[in-house]
RNA sequence: GGCGCAUUCGUCUAGGGGCCUAGGACGCCGCCCUCUCACGGCGGUAACGCGGGUUCGAAUCCCGCAUGCGCUACCA
């Protein structure tokens, strides 16, 4: 199958993009057929290089390589006014000159009426009134004649048949009064030529297709299979944006998803493979994706679920692969600007600590965080022993009295040293060693006790217990 | 207003007349796992928009209504 994918680069790559350009993709390499990329810029005012550039490198990370393109149609001109000067010698459309307030005119009254609000062109001026016009320097645009009789049936793979009655579907105009291409031209002529078998997009072009299908067929060619898949929505079930935030593409990226997970969650956004399975790999999407398969009511995006994914794809990840994403991903944030290029040392000794309890790898420094700086103790964290400072100090200091003894500064040997003074106390686990993980972290949250200990090192680990002890000694006092 | 599309747990979904006292997943709640959070295990909560048909039988088919969404540009 020939496939496509054609955004409009006036502004950033966002989920829904991202999951028309998957399932095409998904087709193309399923089929052994071609993905062509085309980048429909004919709105010059509102297409910007930035906003290619972002698309295509979003595409990128997501891995969803393309075979043909990307096709600029600003650079297609020619092409479409060759189609465009054989519509006008076929009578396939006729140039428009009426002024804007007319055809508003004529919208109204079709309203008012309780009609379609739709506009056709007077097709029968005088020699008078044409030479009128071009005395006033009017220029026409050039409308698609439509017949007003009939219908177009599109035959769409996910949604079945839809008629649209000719009398809803207005003379569209197909070159503007300067005579550049509009969308609906452009995209027909491209899907054509481009010999696009199979043209997947948003819902939201449903009601173009009749337009583009008469294009087509005027042009003596076959228009393509359709199939038109729903939208997605935020939360609050309006079409998804960028205020629902982490909308785009690079926003995912940036909030420590990983490319698969991502294309996995994105691709069970209207597309499921059966009725229980949820975690796929991108070989087993490509190998079970059907476009007939997918669902015709629109989704809502829910990060908490890609969430999910994410975590379990971390998880199941070798450590050594884990380590290399890790410091990729944390380069890519500025970690080592910040930390300096030594700390790839460490990150990595933290791998195995920290691996099992990341959902999202932004979440690296909330759990590790505490190891790169001198301690400093977050508040709620400092709460939580001060609650009770006569038993903090206890506690701490009888883990301190025993790690002191420690030589062997492994984790194993750190456990059971702890283990036995809990077992002494008489004090519950949480009890116990909670104190002792934040009088060294200062954090509520963050790696575990023993590997933290041992990611800390001995002298510093113990320096820190004493630093702890002493700041809780003056609240006891005062 | 017109045309079109849609409507199963809070969310993603399975389901195409009896297999459905509606299944899975996320979330949420509870319990367990002698390290908070997390991970993992176990259990629980929760849905066929409404009204008419058709049929022995409807979440599944038909009609109407309601609601939501898309399009309604010399934007794409």
């Amino acid at each position: 199958m020939r496939v496509r994918f054609a955004p409009s680069p006036t502004g950033l790559l966002h989920v829904g993009g991202a999951r028309t350009a998957l399932f095409n993709w998904l087709i193309a390499r399923r089929t052994g057929g071609v993905m062509v990329l085309r980048l429909e810029d004919t709105d010059r005012e509102r297409s910007t290089a930035e906003s290619e550039a972002q698309i295509l490198r979003s595409m990128e990370w997501l891995g969803l390589d393309w075979d043909e393109g990307p096709f600029r149609q600003s650079a297609r001109d020619d092409v479409y006014r060759a189609a465009i000067d054989r519509l006008r010698a076929s009578g396939a459309v006729y140039p428009a000159w009426e002024t804007d307030a007319e055809m508003e005119a004529q919208r109204e009254a079709a309203r008012a009426d309780r009609r379609a609000p739709v506009v056709r062109g007077r097709r029968d001026w005088s020699e008078d009134d044409l030479a009128r016009f071009r005395e006033e320097g009017r220029r026409p645009v050039w409308r698609f004649a439509v017949d007003p009789e009939g219908a177009t049936v599109i035959d769409d793979l996910v949604r079945g048949e839809v008629t649209f009655p000719h009398h809803s579907v207005e003379d569209f105009v197909v070159a503007r009064s300067d005579d550049t291409p509009t969308y609906n031209l452009a995209a027909a002529v491209d899907d054509h030529d481009m010999r696009i078998s199979h043209v997947v997009r948003g819902e939201d072009h449903l009601s173009n297709t009749p337009k583009q299908m008469m294009v087509i067929r005027a042009l003596g060619g076959t228009p393509p299979e359709y199939a038109h898949i729903p939208l997605i929505l935020g939360p609050d079930k309006k079409r998804l944006s960028k205020r629902h935030g982490a909308a785009s593409v690079e926003e995912l990226r940036d909030a420590g998803y990983l490319p698969a997970a991502t294309m996995n969650a994105l691709a069970l956004l209207g597309w499921s493979y059966d009725d229980k399975t949820t975690l796929m790999s991108v070989p087993e999407l490509v190998e079970r994706f059907s476009i007939t398969r997918v669902s015709r009511s629109p989704a809502v995006f829910d990060l908490k679920k890609l969430d999910h994914i994410n975590g379990r794809a971390l998880r199941r990840m070798p450590d050594a692969e884990f380590a290399e994403v890790l410091v990729a991903w944390l380069g890519g944030q500025g970690f080592f600007e910040r930390h300096g290029a030594g700390a790839e040392d460490l990150v990595r000794r933290t791998v195995p600590a920290v691996k099992r309890k990341l959902t999202r790898l932004d979440e690296y420094e909330l759990l590790a965080g505490w190891l790169f700086g001198p301690l400093e103790m977050e508040d709620e964290a400092w709460e939580t022993l001060r609650a009770d400072v006569r038993q903090s100090i206890q506690v701490i200091g009888a883990g301190l009295g025993r790690l002191d003894g420690v030589h062997d500064w492994t984790a194993d040997a750190i456990k059971e040293v702890l283990q036995d003074q809990l077992h002494i106390l008489g004090s519950n686990a949480r009890d116990f060693l909670e104190p002792q993980r934040i009088a060294v972290t200062g954090r509520r949250i963050s790696t575990g006790v023993y590997e933290s200990l041992v990611l800390l090192g001995r002298d510093e680990a113990l320096r820190r217990y004493r630093e702890t002890l002493g700041r809780l000694a003056e609240i006891w006092v005062a």
